[in-house]
DNA sequence: ATGGTCGACGCTCGA
C-alpha cells in the first residue's frame, strides 16, 4: 500500500493533476495541506470519479487540510483535542490544520503545522503551543494503545537537521531551524525517551527535500528544505518498507512548491 | 539582466 503526504497549495488550482498523479503513482492514501479552499467550494468530483474517497476541512483563501482514500475513510476527525486557538479581530479561531481518518487500519493525521512567520511573531509562540499540543494528545494515545498503527503527516515547517536546508546561514534568526522548534519535534521520536516514540519514516529512504520557494529560482539552484514528513508510532514504522520524494511533481508547469513525500507500506 | 513566484476573500497578504 502507498501513503503520501502533499502540501498543494490550493486544491483547486491542481485537482486534476493531485488526482492524476495518485493514479499515476498507485497512490491509495493522500494527506493533504494547503488546500486554501471553503468547505464548499472543494472540488470533490475529480476525486470521486478517481475512486477517492474525501475527509476535507477548509478555511478559505489560507490553511486547510483533506485525507484522500481508496481504502477506506473511517472515524474522521477534524482538530485534536487541546489544539491550541489563534486570535484572529479579538476572537479565538481553531485554525484548518488538522484533519484524521481511519484509513485500511492506519490512523492517519493530516497536519499543516504553523509556519511561525519570525522569532518574535505571536505565530512562532503559537507554532510551539501547538505542537506541544499535539506531542501531548500523541503520547496520552499510544501510552492507552501501545500497538497503534499511527501516523503524523504533513507539512511540519520544521527543518531538524542543519542539512535539511540548502543554507544555514540563510535561516539564522527565522523560524524552522531554531532550537525551540527542533526540540518540540525531537519530543514526538523515539531517540526522546519521554516522548511517545514515534519515528521520521522517509528518513532512511528519502533525506532530500521536499519544498523549495517559488522565488530566486530556489528549485533549478536545489536550494530546498525538508519540512513534509510523517513520523509513525513503532507497530506502524516496522512496515515501512520504503519511501521517495517525487520531485518530478514540484518540477511539473503549474506546480505546488512542495513535492509529494509517498511512504511504502507492507500489508 | 544584480532580477527571477504563486494563489486567493487579489488595489495585499501569506508562504
Amino acid at each position: 500500500m502507498r501513503i503520501a503526504t502533499w502540501n498543494v497549495n490550493s486544491i483547486r488550482a491542481r485537482s486534476e493533476s493531485v488526482v492524476a498523479w495518485m493514479t499515476e503513482q498507485d497512490i491509495d492514501v493522500v494527506a493533504l495541506q494547503e488546500i486554501k479552499c471553503h468547505n464548499d467550494a472543494f472540488p470533490l468530483m475529480s476525486f470521486l470519479a478517481s475512486g477517492y474517497d474525501v475527509a476535507h476541512v477548509g478555511q478559505g483563501a489560507y490553511n486547510g487540510v483533506a485525507i484522500a482514500s481508496r481504502v477506506g475513510l473511517e472515524d474522521v476527525e477534524i482538530g485534536f483535542e487541546g489544539m491550541p486557538t489563534f486570535p484572529v479581530d479579538g476572537q479565538e479561531v481553531a485554525e484548518a490544520r488538522a484533519i484524521s481518518a481511519r484509513c485500511a487500519g492506519i490512523r492517519l493525521w493530516s497536519l499543516y503545522v504553523p509556519n511561525g512567520r519570525a522569532l518574535d511573531d505571536p505565530h512562532y509562540a503559537y507554532k510551539l503551543r501547538w505542537l506541544d499540543a499535539l506531542r501531548d494528545i500523541t503520547a496520552l494515545g499510544l501510552a492507552h494503545d501501545p500497538a497503534a498503527q499511527l501516523m503524523l503527516a504533513g507539512d511540519w515547517n520544521v527543518a531538524q537537521r542543519d542539512e535539511d536546508v540548502w543554507d544555514l546561514s540563510f535561516f539564522e534568526n527565522r523560524p524552522h531551524v531554531s532550537e525551540p522548534e527542533r526540540s518540540a519535534i525531537r519530543r514526538f521520536l523515539r531517540t526522546d525517551g519521554a516522548g511517545p516514540g514515534l519515528t521520521d519514516s522517509a528518513l532512511p529512504y528519502a533525506p532530500g527535500y521536499t519544498y523549495w520557494d517559488y522565488t530566486q529560482l530556489r528549485f533549478p539552484r536545489d536550494e530546498g528544505m525538508r519540512i513534509d514528513y510523517a513520523l509513525c508510532s513503532p507497530a506502524l514504522d516496522t512496515r515501512v518498507t520504503g519511501a521517495f520524494v517525487d520531485r518530478d511533481a514540484r518540477k511539473a508547469k503549474g506546480a505546488s512548491d512542495h513535492a509529494p513525500v509517498v511512504f511504502e507500506i507492507a500489508d
